[in-house]
DNA sequence: CTGTTAGCGCTTTCAG
DNA sequence: CTGAAAGCGCTAACAG
């Protein structure tokens, strides 16, 4: 086995072409003012002395790096891995790198990951919260040096920082009123952590259309939970125990409403004759689950593309980050059996 | 609003401290002989400033990145996700970063991200290859340079680069077992590209468990597809047609398995008393699907923690890499309602 | 335990 | 269109 070949630099190729390494860095890139004949042997050389540019050297010189980093909750969800796809793709052909990590659903792993893209000089951050983050902070190191910062999808108000993200109260609001056309009067709503927009959200968007309803809302037909697919199950045997019980469900994910419809047909609810039920996302399991469920969809690739798209184009091209204060992105209603009770010919 | 601050460097801090650069450098490390208090003072001056460390200047000076590069074929699949998340946990916990990008299934783009991650210097390289890649000479220059190269799941024979994977051909030979002890004459196979590891050893255990019980391997029996959902429901259109149908069927993956099967019951068939269904990989929505499917079971999450491991124990510790060549991890044979034509009392 | 010095490889004025 | 020269911020000898 040979020793790893040495690095080529431009000093390596500017000597062998008898030239200056100043032209050789300007033949290695789109500068104006040069000899189309010595690029191409500029380029020649380096390729046939296996050169690569030396990233660091150039990024210590420039001041930025290329890079963009992405903080998420977790990246094993259907939703959150189709963003990155979404982003990956973007910041892919736009010839920038992408750094990524997760806070596992906890602020000190999120302010930990986000020191970490600071202090790695990271020329954009694309950020989704995590469950319990109370305050962000931890993201003011960014503004102070005038790095951009786009939140999408679990996101916060703040002067500095565009947001990406869906109409969850309406989304929630169309849903919840879609159940009480199907004629539920005592629907429960299964929701997440009221920190974040997402969740609270919906759930102002379900108390809302009780309320345009006349349906009084009963604190008790609310649950917060974590939205897994266990507190599904548990919420189920809740509903199983309870002296009267709901006859329709609106869930703040599809992860949970689907394991809480298993539970419940297991021990003999039809649904969605004893219980209609509506989730949220869009999630693969929602139209393999029987009764299919009527869900809000969303797409993540494309919230991904666009929130890469905006942070590179303010990198590029100066656009005005401000100016894109809060993006709300489309979302729709998609009606399937499983909150179906008045027509049950499908 | 104030303008981005100027940033500060050991220099500003040995300054301030009236000491060198080298002690602050030194000072912000683990560096052992350096006094206690002197450190104190200058971890404390370098808060307080708002130093952040240089990493461009620091790996143009110690000539590696600290990064570590993955490259997979998408990042938004059940599997991947896992094994994403399980590699950035390990990467993370080791204070490297992370380097993400898709080849979307294709050779060129794999080949072009291949030769970025090697332009931007990556430390080691996790790789599961693409769909339709025929070679691995993009990744020659690696080996050139010595940087570590682990290829996982969708892995190729190299003698310089450990691969990861599970049993592909026993995980198969055992699930078509399996259907032939439920009594399966004739077991269709629906299956991947035979130029990766992963769908051709599937397809060869699938053929050895019939020769190993006598039941002779008939070509038409066999669907090469994308595996796609939509490859799902075409094939079940293909099987609605057949003047023979089979009683049994095993799809490489369960996507593919799930939309067949839907497309099937939606005509009528009944599975498994009609059809027998086996998968692979586990996904959430095998269990999601009436009746539910049998399939392998494998931790993506373990499979990205271990590959990490590997990778970074090697950088670290300067383990040995060619010792861990081939490592085999578990999967398991999930029997469910799919496939079970004898008890039907489940 | 701390300081001096050199240099990693590139880009960018400034001059020609 | 090309060259000379300086310097980005850090680390690692080496010397004390």
């Amino acid at each position: 086995m040979s020793e790893p070949e040495k690095e080529v630099t431009i000093y390596d190729i500017a000597k062998k072409l008898n030239i200056s390494a100043a032209t050789v860095s300007r033949g290695l890139k789109d500068h104006p003012g040069i000899n189309k004949n010595t690029k191409k042997k500029i380029l020649n050389a380096a390729a046939e002395m296996g050169y690569r540019s030396n990233s660091f050297a150039s990024s210590l010189r420039k001041k930025h790096s290329n890079i963009i980093g992405v903080i998420v909750p977790r990246l094993n969800s259907n939703f959150m891995s189709d963003v990155i796809a979404g982003i990956e793709k973007v910041v892919n052909e736009a010839n920038y790198n992408l750094f990524i990590s997760q806070s596992l659903e906890t602020m000190k792993k999120e302010v930990s990951n986000a020191k970490a893209m600071f202090n790695n000089r990271v020329d954009g951050l694309l950020v989704s919260l995590a469950y319990d983050t109370t305050n962000i902070e931890h993201f003011e190191a960014f503004v102070n040096r005038g790095i951009p910062v786009i939140f999408f999808d679990r996101v916060q108000e703040h002067d500095q920082f565009p947001s990406i993200f869906i109409d969850n109260y309406k989304a929630a609001y169309n849903i919840t009123t879609h159940l009480i056309d199907q004629g539920c009067k005592r629907i429960m709503h299964i929701g997440g952590s009221q920190l974040r927009n997402v969740y609270s959200d919906r759930f102002n968007g379900y108390k809302k259309a009780l309320e345009d309803h006349n349906i009084p809302f009963e604190k008790d037909m609310a649950i917060i939970n974590n939205l897994s697919a266990n507190a599904g199950s548990e919420t189920a045997q809740l509903i199983l125990k309870m002296p009267v019980r709901p006859d329709g469900v609106f869930v703040a994910n599809d992860i949970c409403a689907v394991s809480c419809m298993q539970t419940l047909k297991k021990e003999g609810v039809k649904i969605p004759q004893d219980i209609a039920f509506a989730g949220f996302n869009n999630d693969p399991t929602a139209c393999v689950i029987e009764p299919n469920l009527t869900t809000i969809d969303y797409k993540g690739y494309e919230m991904g593309e666009v929130a890469a798209k905006i942070l590179i184009g303010h990198l590029d091209n100066h656009d005005d980050l401000h100016q894109t204060h809060s993006l709300i992105l489309r979302s729709e209603l998609i009606i399937r059996e499983s909150s179906l009770k008045k027509s049950k010919n499908i």
